[in-house]
RNA sequence: GCCCCCAUCGUCUAGCGGCCCAGGACAUAGCCCUCUCAAGGCUAAGACCGGGGUUCGAGUCCCCGUGGGGGCACCA
């Protein structure tokens, strides 16, 4: 924790609109970084003004997804805190309390036109090559006239009075100042015929109201930004430290990922959605610290960090302003990396449920010897089934096909495995040392190369050409079972070879 | 079309005027290690978008192009 700097209350506040995906963990990630950097609070806020757009369960995945990285708030829905409710639709009189203040002080005006008139002028506009934008019509109504037509329950919406002269500056602290002419800025719609407040009004009175110091959000709100910074002005409030995160870019670098891109990202197993990182065996710490480094970095050296790590050298300061495409393949590395880091029994306690979601019956006498075997050369947790598997089924699935190619025949092969059974039956124990090099001495004498010869064993005990050492899989098998495996692959090869 | 942002290896990035004939990581290739596969070690190839300034000196500051991205909803 960074003494030097005052406790930071940020807040992370998604739309209901969908699973959380990797663009949106990261801004919670940088979020909680910095609440917990500074000791300050991290905040959960559900912005769900608009019914239409919301998705069911959508909620119950945005917690479940911010638990399963780790990053636990402090204040929100269900949890409450002393800015109850944390949820916008619960809060519809607060914003407009607001919007009438906005009223009073000549910042903001009800406004009558009607959908259809807008979609009009809007289609005019485009079709002159004009920047589509409100015509300011209502704008200019006599006070008392709009008041008395409110009155009346003419259906309006409430417009924000955005200056038509002069330029307005804002301050990001990544980028530095942003100026835009006013002329260029519309008059946008602060709460809508329906009572509701938008974006533009719900996010500043609850950021205000919140006492939220700094506000961290994605680059497509940088259009938007002057005139946010204008809402402020309006109400007279101090303004947060505004910081507009880069956008993540489709791993090739063309445009941000859509909800289509995602779709086709899952379909080829690159995890999207934060749920998806846990189905394709991802760590949560791998995820947060390459989340980390997308649009951040530490110095030119360092780039394993793990959580504790992540909060203690964090800083808006490095953060990097421009677009970043997702590189999924450093995803992968980096999940190796953080599976190598952790204890054993804890590796072996995260692969057990990857095993028996394949419908493996795991023996936890063996789980951790297992786990060690595996752990330098499992990426992915879900790889763990198709290098392991064998050691929890009852009988290896052989490949004769693979055992008895060209230089060896069924009945060579055969001999081959009583021979390495009988050497095995002859040592107390195998292991290394007891093994290895009678192993070597049969393999010369049956004039087959050490590596065919054990080859020809790890298909016998695995019925896989690739798999961990040999000496660890026969100690942790123990004698019995390897004598057991040997035979059974004998009577196979012996089988082949009598009928052939 | 208008407005905004960004610009170093294929990708993520370090670089905040001299430390840079530009450093690290992923990916790629080769070698070593080796019972397979990994892991690990070593090596190779690979970038300052272009043009003008400013300065003794520019990847680093300014301007203009160009390129990329974003926004222009009674969505967030």
């Amino acid at each position: 924790m960074k003494k030097s700097q005052n406790p930071a209350r940020v807040r992370f506040a998604p739309s209901p609109t969908g699973y959380l995906h990797i663009g949106g963990a990261r801004t919670a990630l940088y979020d909680y970084l910095l609440a917990r950097q500074t000791d300050g609070s991290f905040i959960l806020r559900i912005e769900d003004t608009d019914q239409k757009r919301y998705v069911e369960d959508s909620e119950k995945d945005l917690k479940r997804s911010l638990r399963w990285l780790g990053l636990e708030w402090d204040e929100g829905p269900d949890k409450g805190g002393p800015h109850a409710p944390y949820r916008q639709s619960k809060r519809k009189a607060i914003y407009q309390q607001h919007a009438r203040t906005l009223i009073e002080k000549g910042h903001a005006y009800p406004c009558f036109c009607s959908p259809e008139r807008l979609d009009k002028i809007r289609k005019e506009q485009i079709a002159q090559d004009e920047n589509p934008h409100y015509d300011q019509k209502c704008r200019n109504l006599d006070p008392e006239e709009s008041v008395q037509r409110v009155e009346n329950g003419e259906p309006h919406v409430i417009r924000f009075k955005s200056p038509n002269q002069g330029s307005t500056t804002a301050r990001d602290s990544l980028r530095g100042e942003i100026t835009v002419k006013n002329e260029t800025l519309d008059d946008i719609i602060l709460i809508k015929t329906n009572g509701l407040a938008v974006y533009h009004l719900a996010a500043m009175v609850d950021d205000h109201l919140m006492d939220i110091t700094h506000v961290i959000r994605g680059a497509e709100w940088l259009p938007t930004f002057p005139i946010h910074t204008l809402i402020y002005d309006a109400f007279g409030w101090q303004e947060p430290e505004w910081v507009h995160l880069s956008l993540l870019l489709k791993p090739d670098g063309k445009g941000k990922l859509s909800k289509r891109d995602m779709e086709e990202a899952r379909q080829k197993g690159q995890p999207i959605f934060v749920k998806d990182m846990e189905d394709f065996g991802y760590l949560p710490e791998t995820v947060n610290n390459w989340l980390a480094l997308m649009g951040w970095s530490y110095d030119d050296k360092m780039e394993f960090f793990p959580m504790n790590e992540l909060i203690e050298k964090f800083s808006l300061e490095k953060l990097n302003p421009s677009p970043a495409a997702i590189n999924f393949s450093k995803l992968d590395h980096f999940n190796g990396i953080h599976i190598r880091e952790l204890e054993v029994d804890d590796f072996a306690h995260r692969i057990k449920p990857y095993f028996e979601k394949e419908g493996y019956e795991v023996d936890e006498e063996i789980l951790t010897d297992v786990a060690a075997a595996i752990q330098t050369r499992t990426g992915k947790l879900t790889e763990v089934t198709d290098m392991a598997g064998f050691f929890f089924e009852e009988e290896v699935n052989l490949v004769p096909e693979r055992i008895i190619s060209g230089a060896l025949s069924a009945s060579q092969a055969a001999n081959a495995a009583r021979r390495m059974a009988n050497l095995f039956n002859e040592v107390p124990v195998i292991t290394r040392d007891t093994v290895e090099k009678p192993l070597r001495e049969l393999a010369d004498e049956l004039d087959l190369k050490a590596g065919h010869l054990f080859g020809l064993l790890r298909e016998t005990l695995t019925g896989q050409k690739v798999s961990p050492p040999l000496f660890d899989i026969m100690s942790i098998l123990g004698k019995k079972e390897v004598l057991d495996r040997l035979d059974h692959a004998a009577e196979t090869l012996e089988g082949i070879s009598k009928s052939r």
